[in-house]
RNA sequence: GCCCAGGUGGCGAAAUGGUAGACGCAGGGGACUCAAAAUCCCCCGCAGCAAUGCGUGUCGGUUCGAGUCCGACCCUGGGCACCA
């Protein structure tokens, strides 16, 4: 045993023997319980982050503590290995996606497998393995028959810089969401999946998760946007150059606020409504406007103090229900992308209306009266808009009514005119999943020029992609391809031609986790494996995915319940999203405001007496630096740590060790050089007490009865520790795990016995208890001490009930809820005895003014005296 | 504007309605050392010599007792958004 800890040793030993024994490879195995542990699969970017380093760890964590816990864990890890970034490096480095993807596949696991992580690494995959994404296709192929999957030409979001269609969930702020730039509409065929005709399964088993965090579900709730309302039409007689009517003379819009429909005093239309298009061809005043609207940044997030901004467009609709003349405007806060692109203006019950009939002169009539409350015309009031008290006037026949019979009453009216209805309206669109590029899932279609299109038969399956393709930027370089397209139709047998679009990679890692539980079936797409290990008991990864990835997955499984695969339409149990780790970040501004920033290193940050930071200078040259705050970790900030490095200097424990520590999991947490250097104290302090203790420990005997006090006092505290310890496990705080395992060896340093049995007994259960969170050197000292050959089969520690019986115990005292004073007493003393001891204390009669009103004794906790 | 999370020492943070600040970092003092590093010991919310008082974003409330529960508000972070 070395005298001094030497974590590069004694890691490089443990992860052998882990590996040589297969410790951690998972079997199914029915006579133990099971659970599904899994971090999101990672992109293989070729660099490991500190991020990641945190993420594993706490997938490390519970898989490990589960497992001494007596159940079959499986915690696996593969790679979403599709995708762009693998093109523009082509384009960088004249290397073919393949190579560049494998490369950085091997790259990141050799990074990866230093920190030790509990990973079934024979159950690995990577989705651009013809083995895996053929299930892919042949999903497709499944879903096309099933019409969830179907081809449509729509006009689509193209990112000029990507050259690829985006779907409408991926178009952050009118751009693309990876490539950040500007998107233009196109016109193109593409496939789809129908996932809305699952919105309603997707919304309403959103309850059913209770183990996935408020947050995401909330957002779920909020992207699948259910809204029900009436839906109907003005008529007009606007037409178009050619004297057809536009959209057959009507004028269609949907109302979540039907019951005010006869307060309707104007109606307001998208920018690029026909009938917006047909008024400036009448009126080319109207362009300017029109323009603005189409290029102005109409998602800005400013816009919600923006000015709403409207044209009239001299055009009028007729009300379906009083028959009242009513006129178009254009405005620039009504979405052409959403619903029908036109709007019932009722500017006295909705605010953006009300502003908007302010700003032009538009009449606006009340329609809603709540009790007690007063209308202005002059100024908006919040219960203008209450569906709750309102009640209809001035509304001839619907007078009298509350909300709902009143959208009832005007849906029913409209319906009898043949003029609208009831209708449900999602912000949920289908998923759009064509990509104009090579590297990723060749969608198994081939095109015909007698049968059209036509899928590959499944016995073709998987349509092998090319792995020896160059993009250079100009396209799909499959498109050139010819022995990959020239194929004969599988129908006719003429000469035809293979489809060229590959597939979104969401639809890689929409059920990735349900491969893993049968990585080497090539018969089936799931298998027994699927059937053992999911649902998965424990989900974890970032918050960034709370809505793709989490919703393209729950969809997934739906359509694979509804083929048969599984018998299960939720594929994720518990959700833990953890949080990001962030970094002190410092830069100077020159005289152009461009950042130059500094590494941490380079900076001496100045304090005050009191110890707070005031200012910060360069090394270099003395001169002042701005503190940028904490930020998250990134190359462009030079406030990046490598793991290597960390791993280098202090080995994974520490690194594993600070990174659980430093704050709640789901929260982020700030890296801290010091901190690290805290972590490393300790796993040396926890490894020369075994050193120190090693013989005592290694030949100590069965532990008896007879306990001296400190031996007493020493279980208590070891025992009572480990059952918080255990606590915060089953919520997964770990950094209080961290600390609960710091106050053990706290506890054994200050233990002034000589009880070898005692120091045994709490030493091991230290071990295991820090086990989950620096493995090795738990494992080094378990064998070193002789407690065993493997700690990862040994068993999780139970408090022990003697250990934690105290025959005295303190209570303390209060006097009108305010410390005072403390009491020991048996643990078994009577009220009045207890009640006795507390009057008796000096501090307490300070307080005291005559006999107490009223004495309270919390068990266990304390005792306050009203006085 | 809507939704969600959060606000506690110099810092990261902890606390089933019951001792606020565990655990750690930084800081101060001391021991060891020729010296340094490492290590060990002590102190460490604010004010005060002390007794004690004040302290968990603000203001109220419930309670014997509130960081924790309720109501209103302020601030920070994240997400979504002219969503009708």
């Amino acid at each position: 045993m070395h005298e001094h800890y030497t974590p590069a040793q004694i890691e490089a030993d443990a992860q052998a023997q882990w590996e040589n024994n297969k410790v951690f490879q998972a079997v199914e195995d029915v006579s133990k319980p099971k659970y599904y542990a899994c971090s999101m699969l990672p992109y293989p970017s070729g660099k490991l982050h500190m991020g990641h380093v945190r993420n594993y760890t706490i997938n490390d964590m519970l898989a490990r503590q589960l497992r001494m816990r007596g159940f079959n864990v499986l915690m696996p890890m593969g790679w979403d290995a599709f995708g762009l970034p693998a093109e523009n490096a082509a384009i960088a480095y004249k290397k073919s996606p393949a190579e560049w993807t494998y490369a950085n596949i091997a790259d990141m696991k050799s990074q990866m497998q230093p920190l030790g992580l509990a990973f079934d690494w024979s159950r690995e995959i990577a989705t651009c393995d013809p083995d895996y994404y053929k299930w892919n296709q042949w999903f497709f192929l499944k879903m096309l028959e099933t019409g969830v999957a179907y081809k449509k030409t729509q006009i689509v979001n193209w990112d000029p810089v990507d050259q690829t269609v985006l779907a409408n969930e991926q178009v952050v702020d009118g751009r693309g969401w990876r490539s950040g730039a500007i998107v233009e509409k196109r016109e193109i065929p593409g496939y789809y999946f129908g996932i809305t005709q699952y919105a309603d399964e997707l919304l309403d088993d959103i309850d059913q998760l209770e183990g996935w965090p408020d947050m995401v579900r909330a957002m779920q709730r909020n992207w699948i946007g259910k809204s029900e309302g009436v839906r109907f039409a003005f008529d007009h007689d606007v037409k178009d150059a050619d004297g057809a009517p536009i959209n057959d003379g009507k004028l269609w819009v949907f109302t979540t606020r039907a019951d005010t429909i006869m307060g309707v005093t104007f109606c307001a239309i998208a920018a690029e409504h026909p009938l917006a298009t047909r008024a400036a061809e009448l009126n080319p005043a109207l362009l300017p406007f029109i323009d603005e609207c189409k290029h102005g940044g109409t998602t800005e997030a400013e816009l919600a103090t923006q000015d709403k901004k409207g044209v009239s467009t001299g055009l009028f609709v007729t009300h379906p229900l009083t028959g009242a003349q009513l006129e178009v405007w254009i405005g620039n806060y009504v979405l052409m992308g959403y619903g029908d692109g036109a709007v019932m203006a009722v500017p006295g019950h909705d605010e953006r209306d009300f502003a908007f009939a302010h700003k032009y002169g538009l009449p606006i009539r009340q329609v809603v009266a709540v009790d007690g409350e007063t209308y202005s015309a002059e100024t908006w009031a919040e219960w203008y808009g209450d569906k709750v008290r309102g009640v209809m006037i001035n509304s001839g026949k619907y007078d009298g009514l509350g909300y709902k019979a009143a959208v009832d009453a005007v849906a029913a009216d409209l319906a009898a005119k043949d003029a609208g209805e009831k209708k449900t309206t999602w912000r949920l669109r289908d998923w759009g999943i064509s990509r104009q590029r090579y590297w990723g899932t060749p969608i198994p279609i081939i095109h015909c020029p007698c049968c059209g299109d036509v899928p590959v038969p499944y016995e073709d399956l998987p349509v092998v992609l090319p792995t020896d393709c160059i993009p250079d930027g100009s396209g799909n370089p499959l498109k050139h391809r010819e022995d990959f397209l020239n194929v004969a139709c599988p129908k006719c047998g003429e000469a035809a031609q293979r489809e060229t679009d590959t597939m979104d990679t969401f639809v890689d890692s929409s059920w990735y986790f349900m491969r893993y539980c049968d990585p080497k079936n090539g018969e089936a797409m799931v298998g027994e494996g699927t059937k053992y290990w999911m649902a998965m008991d424990q989900y974890i990864g970032g918050i960034e995915h709370a809505v793709l990835h989490l919703l393209y997955a729950r969809f997934w499984t739906k359509a694979m319940r509804d083929a048969g695969l599984v018998s299960f339409g939720e594929p994720f149990k518990n959700l833990f999203t953890q949080g990001m780790l962030l970094r002190d970040c410092y830069y100077r501004e020159d005289t152009h405001g461009k950042k130059r920033w500094f590494y941490p290193s380079e900076v001496d940050v100045l304090h005050d007496d009191k110890g707070r930071p005031v200012s910060a200078i360069a090394k270099e040259d003395g001169q002042p630096v701005v503190m940028g705050g904490i930020e998250k970790m990134s190359k462009s900030k030079n406030n990046v740590v490598e793991p290597k490095d960390i791993i280098e200097q202090y080995g994974a424990d520490t690194a594993r060790l600070f990174t659980m520590f430093a704050g709640p999991p789901d929260q982020s947490a700030a890296w801290s050089d010091s901190g690290v250097e805290g972590a490393y104290r300790y796993l040396r302090r926890l490894w020369a007490f075994g050193v120190k203790h090693a013989e005592t420990i290694r030949t100590a005997g069965e532990l008896t009865a007879a306990l001296a006090k400190d031996d007493k006092a020493l279980r208590f505290e070891i025992h009572s520790t480990l059952k918080q310890i255990d606590a915060d496990f089953e919520r997964l705080q770990y950094n209080t795990v961290v600390s609960g395992v710091m106050k053990l060896l706290n506890a054994l340093e200050a233990y002034k016995g000589d009880n070898a049995a005692v120091l045994r007994e709490s030493f091991g259960i230290l071990l295991r208890a820090i086990y989950p969170a620096a493995p090795h050197i738990a494992h080094q000292l378990w064998r070193e001490l002789g407690y065993g050959d493997e700690i990862a089969d040994a068993a999780w520690p139970e408090p022990a009930a003697d250990a934690l019986t105290q025959d005295e115990i303190k209570l303390m005292v209060q006097v009108n809820g305010k410390l005072r004073g403390e009491i020991l007493v048996a643990k078994d003393a009577a009220k009045d005895v207890i009640e006795a001891a507390a009057l008796a204390q000096e501090g307490v009669q300070r307080f005291l003014d005559g006999a107490p009103k009223k004495v309270i004794i919390v068990p266990g906790r304390l005792v306050n005296i009203v006085a």
